[in-house]
DNA sequence: ATTTTAAGTCAGCTTTGTTGACATTCCAAG
DNA sequence: CTTGGAATGTCAACAAAGCTGACTTAAAAT
């Protein structure tokens, strides 16, 4: 049975190892969010303003419909961030210009300050287990979290890719 | 310079790849915790529930305070959610044999059948990314995860495994 | 006998998500 | 030109899940 070796594949993975991976995904998701975390309950902002910032620096010009697609909260939500993060001179939203109705936001120098640092700090960690666990375990990294993903997530993710160089 | 290898490994990385690392995380998070989430929200459940159920399956008798260990929560927090589950029949506190002022946690036959029904849907989603991925980018998630994780954390995602089987 | 520890509780606060209702602006179709 | 619908923003109310601080009870440790 040549046509189930997918199959066998999968039988190597008892339930005790998928759940291995499962808290490993727990565990080292409170890392990955701990460096920036500290930064930012410095300054009275949260995790949500931190992935507003992300996501602008990463997609300048965006609208906020596309980034209320990428996050997938509600605008309420969002507009609570980014209304604090205009307000404090971090973001700027500008009228569209070929649809009025939109906002195009951007960060202003102090918001890619702000979003330097953290994206360092963050980075930093990353680029640490990256080395420590090597170049074909990242490849595979990637891949599994890549299959772990919403198919719209999955869009959403690799459409970042294509406006950036 | 053949002691430079891993500083040759680390120039390869671009800031843009890890960044694509650091947006994959948080994409594969939403999937990772979507399907039990929906069937938490018919339940009036939230994820800490789910964290509660999982860390109690995992680690039948064990006390609050390794419970709050585990999830990095404080006792206030962790105690909200212990109380509905206990009220509700979830799960069962029962006072220390040897020190009578611990209380040891185990789930009750719907505690397991809840519990059962979250970690099948996650599990699912795991055994399908990871059969898409294969088992040598399965290796490479697993360490790269383990690698972003705080000392801390490491240390318990291992204990957990010892004291299973 | 005193101190420390484990657990629980009360009160109040914050962040970040949710619904629902509604106003404004403006593009586009009729 | 008018009207319908889309994009945005705002108000209000609420919920989940975290936090701090203060306090109690019971039991263990010193």
């Amino acid at each position: 049975m040549p046509e189930n070796q997918t199959g066998e594949t999968l039988l190597f993975l008892t339930d005790e190892q998928v759940r291995q991976g499962i808290e490993a995904m727990f565990f080292a998701y409170r890392g990955f969010t701990a460096d920036p975390d500290r930064i930012l309950s410095d300054l009275a902002y949260g995790r949500a303003h931190h992935r507003a910032l992300h996501f602008i620096a990463r997609s300048p010009g965006t609208t906020v419909n596309n980034l209320l697609n990428i996050l997938g909260v509600t605008k309420q939500s969002l507009n609570r961030v980014l209304r604090t993060l205009v307000e404090d001179g971090l973001v700027e939203s500008r009228v569209g210009a070929s649809d009025k109705r939109e906002r195009n936001l951007e960060l202003t120098d102090a918001g890619h300050e702000l979003e330097r640092r953290l994206s360092d700090a963050q980075r930093a960690r990353m680029r640490a287990a990256y080395r420590a666990a090597g170049p074909e375990a990242v490849a595979g990294f990637r891949h599994v979290l890549e299959a772990m993903m919403d198919p719209d997530s999955h869009r959403r993710y690799h459409a970042l890719r294509e406006v950036s160089q």
